[in-house]
DNA sequence: ATGGAGACTTAGAATGGCATGG
DNA sequence: CCATGCCATTCTAAGTCTCCAT
């Protein structure tokens, strides 16, 4: 399968064979690794007990609590100042697993979370932090070193001929659950991993990791099909967590690869695919008019899959497919538009998608029929799920699925939008606001937000602040009747000074809950970007940062000006 | 078909560290 | 020189998708 991505990548007009490193070594089907070597994962430290002068009172009492409850009693403590520990379901779930903790008579004694006194520990742990911040710099370097030594020890592994960093060496400490949006299980008390729950995965002939002084693994594996290197399951949700190697390795970058070359794959096809989902529009059978429309979604709104939850597991999120009637409003007329469909629904994390999108008439046709007679929490797609989609878009093409057709259009949307808003003619400065601009329009077609950052309002004050001081300044300049030459200059810098700062606002204000990382790093293939910087004579460095560039190892090393997605 | 286990990518928030400018 | 704000890194949750048993 890998080895056609490669035929694929030489065969491009105009790619030049620069492949390297990264056409050695093809394995037969699904084999990722010949020897696999590492330390095993990094376990955090033992809970440290209260100091004496620390006390948890119940009822107003001081009561000393066993080592299991103290623990997790610090674990609430600490997150006090969050929102998190006001509401109501954290609670009561950290609550009940907390009481899960306690001795006997703890759990006679203490029946009202609200009757608990954390105010000592949550004190503790203040002074901590401000005591960590506070570090004289000698402290600090050794601090640093001492982590170093843990990274080298713990960070590593050897993979085939190459030392590779790993990604998440440390196994996660315990603590209390913080699911995103309104989640039915937050606060719930997330245990600590010992190593009996740890399996090592690593090869027959390599140096075994010890575990841990007085322990032992869960179990040795030796599967050379899979990435992972240990794994664990989680007790919140059940499911497994995995150490695996950093971004920057071959095996992840190769992957990386073969995402974007699949995405390549559906460009030269994609205009069969669309003509081909919009005959199924009217189509006699009601699910292929459903797997229509929801394509028509995933491919115009770069919107996700999909799949079922188990309700009361997760917060009640949903993709295409698991749309519900509730999600969608359709407007005939709207703002002077026909045939309108209201978006509003949380995605992914929680995040908000609200949309307003014009969508031609047969699509419009389909939906009102698909909400006729149901409940708004019915589901708008009752015909169809992500497997039967994903199905049908693998026999259009190998390869193909739902997610691909948000990697091809967050892509092509970045080639396209360079292509009109940079011009060789710019400075840097305008040349990396356009790179910025075009980010921002994938982002935006994404959806990928972020919560305004704490100091938004403030930082835009100062900002505002800084253009009104200069607009004053500017207008009594001119309202001086006496004309002084000399000052002529001035008043001309102090405009392109205003200018320069109200652009800076409105940027800042623009990006003010887009997040442009997350497609920077999955989306957008960075062979454009490489490409793009080479023709524009602007530093990678200016638009990729260390890590970036070396996860983005490969396409910086096989990428000419010409290279085209 | 269906459902669950498993493996892997994608995601925003929290944290950490460092540059910058008052 | 130090506070402050910003950017990079870390963390781990939350998705997608495949495979396999029933």
């Amino acid at each position: 399968k890998y080895s056609s991505v490669i035929q694929l990548q030489k065969n491009q007009r105009g790619q030049r064979r620069r492949l390297r490193r990264w056409e050695e070594e093809k394995y037969e089907d699904g084999v990722k690794w010949r020897f696999l070597e590492h330390k095993g994962p990094y376990f955090p430290p033992e809970y440290q007990p209260l100091p004496d002068n620390v006390q948890f009172y119940y009822n107003g009492k001081a009561v000393k609590l066993s080592l299991a409850a103290e623990e997790v009693a610090v674990f609430f403590a600490q997150m006090l100042d969050h929102e998190y520990t006001t509401k109501k379901v954290f609670r009561e779930n950290f609550f009940k697993d907390w009481r899960k903790e306690m001795t006997h008579d703890e759990r006679s004694l203490i029946k009202d979370l609200d009757k608990c006194d954390f105010g000592e520990i949550h004190a503790m742990h203040k002074a901590k932090v401000e005591a960590r911040k506070n570090m004289s710099k000698e402290e600090k370097l050794a601090l640093k070193e001492a982590n170093q030594k843990i990274i080298d020890e713990f960070g590593y592994c050897l993979l085939d001929h190459h030392k590779e960093r790993i990604g998440n060496f440390k196994i996660e400490p315990p603590g209390l659950f913080r699911g995103r949006g309104e989640h039915p299980k937050q606060g719930m008390l997330k245990k600590r991993i010992q190593p009996e729950d740890v399996i090592i995965n690593c090869s027959k002939n390599s140096c075994i990791p010890a575990a841990p002084p007085g322990h032992h693994w869960k179990e040795i594996r030796c599967d050379n099909t899979v990435t992972w290197l240990a794994s664990w399951t989680e007790n919140i949700q059940g499911s497994i967590k995995y150490i695996m190697l950093n971004a920057n390795s071959k095996l992840k970058g190769e992957k990386d690869w073969e995402k974007y070359e699949i995405a390549r794959k559906l460009k030269s096809c994609v205009e069969g695919i669309r003509s081909q989902y919009h005959q199924d529009l009217k189509s006699k059978q009601m699910g292929t008019r459903q797997r229509a429309v929801a394509l028509y979604f995933i491919d115009k709104l770069a919107l996700r899959a999909g799949n079922e939850k188990e309700e009361g597991e997760t917060a009640d999120t949903v993709g295409c497919c698991s749309l519900r009637v509730e999600h969608i409003t359709l407007h005939e007329q709207l703002d002077g538009n026909e045939c309108v469909v209201e978006f509003d629904f949380l995605g992914k994390d929680s995040i908000r998608y609200y949309n307003k999108v014009p969508v031609i008439r047969k699509v419009f046709k389909n939906l009102k029929l698909f909400m006729e007679n149901k409940e708004p929490g019915d589901d708008m797609f009752d015909r169809l799920n992500t497997n039967m989609l994903n199905k049908h878009l693998s026999s259009l093409m190998m390869g193909l699925t739902a997610k691909v057709f948000r990697t091809y259009n967050a892509s092509i949307t970045l080639q396209q939008q360079l292509r009109e808003l940079s011009n060789k003619s710019e400075n840097q400065a305008e040349k990396l606001l356009s790179y910025n601009r075009a980010n921002r329009a994938v982002a935006i077609l994404c959806n990928h937000q972020r919560a305004p950052p704490k100091t938004f309002e403030q930082s835009m004050a100062t900002l505002q602040a800084k253009i009104d001081a200069r607009k004053e300044q500017l207008a009594l300049a001119k309202s001086d009747r006496v004309y002084i030459p000399r000052k002529k200059n001035a008043v001309q810098r102090s405009e392109e000074q205003l200018l320069k700062l109200e652009v800076q606002a409105t940027d800042r204000e623009e990006n003010k809950q887009i997040a442009l990382g997350t497609s920077k790093l999955n989306y957008l293939d960075p062979r454009i970007s490489v490409a793009w910087c080479k023709n524009m004579e602007v530093p990678l460095e200016k638009i990729y940062n260390k890590s970036q560039r070396d996860k983005f190892a490969w396409a910086i090393d096989m990428t000419e000006a010409d290279f085209e997605f």
